[in-house]
DNA sequence: CTTACCATGTAAGGCGTTACATGATTCA
DNA sequence: TGAATCATGTAACGCCTTACATGGTAAG
């Protein structure tokens, strides 16, 4: 019931690419896939005790370095499970962002506020596209090494794009809002 | 703990500009707040009885109708508790695009199957596009009837840039898969 | 008369965050 | 030696969807 849970299939997902620690995990969603999903260590560890259980992983201890490292790999059981759901229709799409719901009561308080909250989206964005943008320039150098980079590249423009719109947006509603309707 | 809800907000907001039923409010998050925020019965009519109990909203039975309808008002505690609320910084703008994630994966599947959900990402974006140029029109005749009007179509305008934006990757990125690299 | 829609709600239960807990290692 | 980062995990609990449950009314 509820939503269907979808943190396997992205640690399946990286994992089908590399051998990951839970630690390695988390950065990955920071980073990479921060624009897209996320998820916290409550869900990853977790997660990832409950795919050895189930077969679709296996931890080793990594006994080369000096830390407490458990190294998960993927599983050909796993990899069979990732590219079935991978062949499933897309279930959800889904995009929450407060600051529109802010922007769209913005009647109650006035434009100044709204304006507030358009610029401090702004800032961010600009700051995330910063990040992308230099994504997008090491996977173009690195395109042809490996196949799976044309598939993160993809992603990557989608940022790219909405961002560089989003931030043409907060021009056009900034201007609306100050505009006092002479 | 865990998420901070909003769904008070959004329902205040509602009633801030009209006074509503619990089914009208669905009618509205399906509609015009569908975009960038989405709530199920399940937590509407709860939070309704919860806002009431907190003396933020009224409800009155609708003696003039024939259906048994329970009309719901902002009361002035529930405006001054929406308006501190609009004031406070944005906490989280979320987006979870489980297109993405399965784009992002694609390597796994090939081409074929990543174009296949890329194109019926297009045809959903196509239709909600649609909507949306239809509900700015509305809004761009309707404009200077009701302050109110400036702040909804400022949304509306963000969801038309960003879906053609989508609509524009989505080309891109078909075509980017389409080629096998000659 | 039957289908679609109006209208209100509850129960179960999954999901996932936040906060807590602990400790090693690297670097300045 | 102290701060930052590496590294793993659990407990509590709030949030929200799905499914269930019920019945009236309008339209064809």
């Amino acid at each position: 019931m509820a939503n269907e849970k979808k943190i396997d299939y992205v640690i399946l997902g990286l994992l089908s690419h590399e051998e990951l620690t839970g630690y390695e995990i988390k950065k990955r969603m920071d980073t990479t896939l921060k624009y897209f999903w996320g998820a916290s260590y409550g869900s990853i560890y977790p997660a990832l005790n409950d795919l050895v259980d189930r077969g679709l992983a296996t931890r080793i201890e990594d006994t080369g370095s000096k830390r407490n490292k458990l190294i998960y790999s993927i599983t050909n059981d796993g990899r069979s499970y990732l590219k079935k759901w991978l062949t499933l229709p897309v279930d959800k799409d889904e995009l929450r962002y407060e600051t529109l719901l802010k922007l769209f009561f913005g009647n109650e308080q006035g434009a100044e506020q709204a304006i507030s909250h358009i610029e401090t989206f702004e800032k961010k964005i600009e700051k995330e596209l910063q990040y992308l943008l230099n994504a997008e320039k090491i996977l173009r150098k690195s395109i042809d090494e490996d196949t799976a980079h044309k598939y993160y590249l993809i992603t990557v423009e989608f940022g790219i794009k909405t961002y560089r719109t989003y931030l043409e947006w907060c021009k056009e509603a900034e201007k609306l809002l100050a505009d006092k309707g002479e």
